[in-house]
Parts: C-alpha cells; structure tokens; sequence
DNA sequence: GTCCAGGATTCAG
DNA sequence: CTGAATCATGGA
C-alpha cells in the first residue's frame, strides 16, 4: 500500500484559458475515459503511468501530482497541449465560413484532442462498442483496478497487454465487458507478439496507420479513427459515430449519408484539423447547441435519393 | 419491462 | 458491395 499525498495546488500554464465548462468536456466528454470529478470541482485522473489532478479557478487552471513524483507537469502540460499547437489549428478551421462549426467553438472555447497513450486510447475505444461514455467510464477502470499496476492513492494504470491476456475469463467478466472482452483479449494478444507496435504504428502513414488498427479484432473504422486521433495525434482523422452522424445531418442536411461519405466529407471540409472539428462537433450535438437547419423533416414527401456510389478515380 | 448505447462482425441478398 | 441481424451489459 502505497502512501498517498498530493502536492499543493499550482498554476498550470497554458497559451489559452480553459473555461470550467471545457476541461470538463474535455474530461469526461468521450475522449479520455480516466477521469473522475469530486463534490468541490478537482478533477482525479490517470494518463499513461501519470497520476494527476485538475481544477478550474478564477485565477486559471491548476495542478497537483504527488509528491515525490516528478514530472507530472510537463506531463500535463504535453497532455493538454501547452504549446498552443491545437490553438493556431483550431484558428486555421474554416469557421469563419461556417457557421455550424461557429456555434460548436464558441460552445466549447479552448477545447483540445488530449494527446493520449496509444494503448489508453486504444484500451478505451475497444470497449466503446455500443455504449455510453460513463460506462465505458465504469468498464475502464474496472480493468485498471483489477488488472492494473497501482499508482498510489488507490489509483491504478491500465493493464498491459500481457496482464490483459494472462487475466481470466472470470477477472474480463467482473469488468462488465460483454461482448468486448473478446475483442480485448484478442487484440492484447496479437500486440503482446509485438512489444514495438505504439512505434511501429506511429511510423505509418495515416491510411496505413488506420488499416493496420482496423486489422486488429474489435477495431472496425469508428474505433480505428479514434485511437489515431487520440493515441496517435493524427488530428485530421474524422471519427463518425452516432452523434456526428446526426450533427452532420441536422445541421448541414446530409440525411441518409453512409458513415464512410460523412467522413470523407468532414475530411476534405475541414482539413489537417478535422478531427479537432470533429470533436467541437460531437460536443455541440451532445450539449444540442447547434444550429439545425435541417432536422429530420417529419411531414415532408420522401428526401430525394441519393447517388449512392461516386465515380471511383482509382486507376 | 423496454429501450438504447463515441460499433464491430457476420451473413444474406 | 449494401443492409440487417446479432452480440452482452447496465443505466435511464
């Protein structure tokens, strides 16, 4: 039992303020599913083999870690992307001509892609198959508590790939996985054979990098953009789940579009940030503070039909 | 009790 | 290739 005592609290240093509502989105809005809120507004989470604490103030954000743990601020600070990188991208995202994604920005000002671990990103999005973020919440840290390496302070990491393999189907049960305890055990052992693979994947090409995920058992595209965008900061991977599907119908019309479209569309729409786009999007249709123009008609005659496959330009 | 969830897989057409 | 059934579990 390791002895647990946070440091004091500390201002953290960001090129941008981060409005209370934002670090929680950005918390505990489908990104990351490692952090947990107390009565008084601290937030407690676990990032990699950091243990770290997070709160909001009138004076700024501000840190606390262990004591006697260094480096937990310049791993915050890489975690939440102190160098303004996302900021001048954010900047870059054609806003200006889109009012949609106005709204979603101004709903959610200084919302950032946290620049996860691989593995955490990729744990966490093999579980979200068909459920919502506090259960993902609840089924994330189940593993780590019992699979996981202790931190301190009762807090755990995640398991590796070989304490996910080596754990019993009663241990998996006990994590409320369902049927995603396949799909974790499978891709922890086909990773466990290669002890370079966050490298190996991060030398890929972006489409590379997608189809070697979606490769693994449990990884089809939605979970593949994900662990790109989140665990491999390729921040123009554009996840389409349920709710963009509907942002993107509702607020730019485009009913009865395949997923696989709607991400090429937020692709070439967007740019090199989209994936940032994205998740000021998905936090707008979330909170419903978008712009709908275009809700689902339910009177209208039938939506036009339409063309169902483009001229492939391949060769 | 019913419905649905930051989907993936498998199978029928 | 597209669409539908199926998957296991818990919270609303």
């Amino acid at each position: 039992m390791t002895p647990c005592a946070w440091s004091a609290w500390r201002p953290l240093r960001l090129v941008e303020p981060v409005p209370v509502g934002t670090l929680r989105e950005q918390l505990d809005g489908g990104q990351s599913f490692r952090w947990s809120v107390d009565e008084d507004g601290a937030w407690t989470g676990v990032f990699g083999c950091t243990l770290a604490g997070l709160r909001g103030t009138d004076r700024g954000l501000e840190w606390r870690g262990l004591v006697g743990v260094d480096g937990t601020e310049a791993a915050l600070l890489r975690y939440l992307d102190a160098d303004g990188t996302q900021a001048k991208l954010t900047d870059a995202l054609p806003w200006r001509s889109d009012g949609v994604l106005l709204a979603a920005i101004a709903a959610h000002p200084g919302l950032r892609i946290l620049r996860q671990d691989p593995q955490e990103a990729l744990i966490g999005f093999l579980c979200s198959s068909n459920k919502r973020i506090l259960q993902i919440r609840q089924m994330v840290a189940r593993l780590a508590e019992s699979l996981g390496d202790p931190l301190g302070g009762g807090h755990h990491a995640l398991p590796s790939w070989s304490q996910l393999a080596a754990a019993s189907e009663a241990q998996l049960k006990a994590c409320a996985l369902g049927y995603r305890a396949a799909f974790l055990r499978g891709t922890a052992r086909r990773l466990l054979a290669r002890p370079r693979w966050a490298e190996e994947f991060a030398a890929l090409s972006t489409a590379e990098l997608l189809a070697e995920l979606q490769s693994l058992p449990g990884v089809g595209p939605k979970v593949a953009a994900c662990v790109a965008l989140f665990g491999f900061g390729r921040l123009e991977s554009f996840p389409v789940d349920t709710w963009v599907v509907q942002a993107l119908a509702g607020a730019y019309g485009f009913h009865g579009w395949a997923p696989a479209r709607l991400e090429e569309f937020g692709r070439a729409h967007f740019g090199p940030a989209a994936g940032l786009a994205q998740q000021y999007l998905f936090a707008a249709a979330r909170a419903d503070v978008l712009p709908m123009p275009f809700r689902a008609e339910a009177s209208s005659p039938k939506p036009v039909r339409r063309p169902k496959s483009r001229a492939r330009p391949r060769r």
